[in-house]
DNA sequence: GTTCTTGCAAACCCTTTGCACGTCT
DNA sequence: AGACGTGCAAAGGGTTTGCAAGAAC
């Protein structure tokens, strides 16, 4: 459910399993893309890596950026966030299992965590639903507790 | 922290005293917003509201409510979800204390759920962070363990 | 009276789409 | 050969912004 070791020979089997599975063609493009995400290692949006892949000499459109992005979502192989006004952020499900995010209403300020209980919730919610889990996405709303750290300024 | 009624006269109060803090206008556009949002008591988003506030003949422009939804959101009145691809939605925050949601991976549905254990993250997190709790978003992604019940297409 | 808010429309950003060409099967 | 994917640029949807008029302070 949550390998350690994020192992991009294994990620790559699963994303041609994929793509097999579901009908999707075994292109050079798609691949490629996926080595990228890899290289970059943390948590990107699709211009950054358009941006990323175009600079180092990849040649790719944005279209089949956005296209892969879909499909490496839904092949479970990334996992897509959606932070307040900001656009789509990915990163590889393996990378990082069990983080989560608290966003200070205050300052904006994001926070990443570590809660393993939220695991079992997942599972025992999955459970009873009758799913199975893949993965999930925990975002706190919280002010600091301490003014003197986040003081929020209308104008910003 | 999650107040059982919804009280319309108490949540009005807490804008309020949220403007007045920030140094925010009174305006009655942004009361106009507020009830209108009370009335219609379930998520929504900012296109939705906008119809329904002018087909009842209040005349409000978007603007103004993109403007005065975000004003809601940040005094803690609305929370805002950013689910899968669609456009942010919103509900009161005090109707539906500790309801999250689980998307399926396979066929899109989204599943509503109630799992109080995950206040109890939310509190530890917050306080181990220096934070003061506000409220939360989880979203698990998960597949059908039954496959005739979610049977995924691969056109659709 | 000054500053902030509103309304409108245009601009904006992120993402998707149509079409012609190229690639996979 | 046929179907699907790619690249480009243009369109699309949701949200923000600039400006003039109006309301709050």
């Amino acid at each position: 459910m949550s390998s350690a070791a994020p192992d991009l020979e294994q990620i790559t089997k699963q994303f041609t399993d994929f793509l097999r599975r579901k009908k999707f063609r075994i292109t050079q493009e798609r691949y490629r893309v996926l080595d990228c995400i890899a290289e970059l290692d943390r948590h990107f949006n699709a211009d950054e890596l358009y941006v990323y892949m175009n600079t180092k000499g990849e040649r790719v459109s944005r279209a089949t950026i956005y296209s892969t992005l879909d499909l490496l979502t839904k092949s479970n192989i990334l996992v897509r966030h959606r932070f307040q006004g900001e656009s789509a952020h990915f990163e590889l499900a393996s990378r990082m299992p069990n983080h989560d995010h608290l966003m200070c209403m205050e300052c904006g300020r994001i926070v990443e965590f570590r809660e393993t209980a939220t695991d079992a919730i997942r599972d025992k919610v999955c459970d009873e639903l009758g799913f199975k889990p893949i993965s999930h996405s925990l975002q706190i709303f919280a002010v600091c507790t301490d003014p003197t750290t986040c003081s929020f300024n209308r104008g910003s």
